[in-house]
DNA sequence: CTGTTAGCGCTTTCAA
DNA sequence: TTGAAAGCGCTAACAG
């Protein structure tokens, strides 16, 4: 019960030597143990990291005082030495829980984990810091990191410069000699919507997510070449992106942006018999906001997602979607990256990963 | 083209000075720029930190130095002084992989994310480093943690303290001194099973996650607790859990778990009618595994979860579950970390968050 | 096998 | 307003 003192304390904190009412909170340093055991620095630093250049007895000794004292070594302290500090980052544009408010993210990160898994690295989730995503960038403790949702341009990408880490872009219109890894978003838009207009719809929506660029002319990167892949698949069907019968939408990148989309979707004239979402997220959303007005997927409106999330599959209806392998992403974008932290020599810096539309129950051919 | 040298690079390093061929790739530092200014190392951390401190054009020149050289504080050594990394971390004791293939914990991880938002930190996921967990807790660095999966014997605690890191324990039962999110799992368990008992089921299977404590009699914790609310349920309705119509079996807490323990659930005589399983994953891969062998939920299997994951409410069909708050769970311990981290003068340490049973529609009365 | 001696790069009194 | 100097706690040559 030594709640008395420090009332800001959330846990009762080892008194050093274990005597309970000792006031002075000074942590137990390399000195302390050294001191104590009647050695150098050096062989209590020898003791943890290389015992074996120790006599057994002596490095015995050494971890037996530091046991008793209750000293754990200062990483801090100690990255400062090796330069090195055991764990990688995701730097992402958005707020952590916006994140993995798509589960998109969680499945990016489960492949990112793997790597961590075999490399021994922890994981760090990197948001804006205080509204600022350069100054966290600037604060990392980290060897390295991965870069989602940023284009190359990005400050970021400026900074992790130089800070000198090694990093890899995800999803981004990257340079040559910026490692990235991103899928085939011309084919997946490109299939998607040849899908539906081989169904025979006419009047289809495309939900976007939000983008910082505004129009869709004026779109990059990923966005850019699903839209690409958008016009092709609409001339292939006579049609354009400024027909009157196909709609651009923009939306947050979440279900609840989902459903709000849908509500403006129900607005158009003519109503899309058909919409196609650029993630899956959305379409969870539209199709929750669809059945919640009583109508019915693919019923009255045919949905394709993109993604191709776990979820999509135990859905009903079970999603037609664009299916990307998300943990892949991760994992191979991590692998790069370890093998730059770990100075390994490596040639490929860019990785397109395939992608392939799945068709499952949210889609049907137009009637009539 | 920079890429002929030094093939390891990921990525082009920038050159200090910006000059192509320059090959000494040692660091820009404070005092490469305290020189070139013609000022001291304390007035470069001024004008880093402190602005204030300097006359305008002193701070100015100096930026702009920085700026000209490259520049960026690393921030190792300034936690070092400061004794402040901006983490916070989670502690895992499986993979990261694993972890997140459990949309459990991205819920949580969310919860987490809106106080590192507010907060201005980032998050680490600490899982085992080379398989040790204690190894990865002393290199942690971090300014304290959410410790998840373990109970407060365990020896990450121990580390934990000796680091003097506050931290705050999820679902364990921690003694008064130590700071723990839960819920009520009693509570929870016994509605789910009471409500299945009350449908008329009597054959039923309650599936747990992986334990490590082996017997329904050897659990603690949060399984013990569940278990204590199960033995109430069933007493109600004149049964116990050593009854012969009543099962209890373990598998991994993962979808995959689901779809394996299904297998061993069809074996059972009498085959159950009923089952409640202790994590809406695992349920989910019990209802998809019934619907890939040809049969129905809740037609001949009545499926009860745990946790109510954003997507229970999205399956077909939907599923009755146990609903806790995971976003707040996660929120509540990051909060009551933050206050510990800033020293704020707080006093609940242990937070009971309760659970609500939410009938859906993957459970049914039982016919006859 | 063990200890001495410099740092790692930055912050922060304390003086000027 | 600015600077000198003493650390923060540890690692790693280099001697002995």
């Amino acid at each position: 019960m030594a709640q008395t003192d420090g009332k800001w304390q959330l846990n009762e904190l080892a008194a050093p030597t274990g005597v309970a009412g000792e006031r002075v909170q000074r942590r137990v340093t390399i000195t302390d143990i050294a001191r104590q055991a009647g050695v150098s620095k050096t062989a209590v630093s020898f003791a943890f990291n290389t015992p074996g250049r120790l006599s057994a007895e002596t490095a015995e000794r050494i971890l037996d005082v530091a046991r008793q004292l209750g000293y754990a070594p200062n990483p801090i302290a100690r990255s400062l030495n090796t330069r090195r500090t055991n764990a990688i980052g995701v730097i992402v544009p958005q707020d952590i829980s916006e994140a993995f408010s798509n589960l998109f993210f969680g499945q990016l990160v489960s492949g990112i984990g793997q790597v961590c898994n075999n490399e021994g690295m922890s994981l760090m989730i990197i948001p804006p810091m205080r509204g600022s995503l350069l100054e966290a960038t600037y604060a990392a403790l980290i060897d390295g990191c991965i870069v989602t949702g940023l284009e190359p341009e990005d400050e970021v990408v400026r900074v992790l410069r130089q800070r000198n880490l090694p990093f890899v872009m995800v999803d981004a219109d990257a340079p040559e000699h910026i490692a990235c890894v991103k899928i085939d978003d011309f084919d997946g838009a490109h299939q998607a919507l040849q899908h539906l207009l081989r169904l025979g719809h006419r009047e289809v929506a495309i939900v976007s997510f939000e983008s910082f660029s505004g129009h869709v002319d004026q779109y990059t990167g990923t966005l850019k070449h699903r839209f690409d892949g958008f016009r092709l698949a609409l001339k292939e069907a006579g049609l354009s992106l400024s027909s009157r019968s196909i709609h651009c939408l923009e939306t947050k990148c979440s279900q609840a942006g989902g459903v709000e989309v849908f509500n403006r979707l129900m607005q158009l004239v003519p109503r899309p018999t058909a919409v196609v979402a650029l993630s899956d997220t959305i379409a969870f959303g539209i199709i929750d906001a669809t059945q919640q007005h009583g109508l019915s997927v693919p019923g009255h409106l045919s949905v394709v997602g993109f993604d191709d999330l776990e979820a999509s599959r135990l859905l009903r209806p079970s999603l037609t979607t664009v299916r990307q392998p998300i943990r892949e992403k991760g994992l191979r974008a991590a692998e790069m990256l370890m093998d730059a932290v770990r100075r390994r020599f490596t040639l490929p810096r860019h990785v397109v990963l395939p992608v392939e539309l799945v068709v499952r129950k949210s889609t049907v051919r137009m009637e009539g």
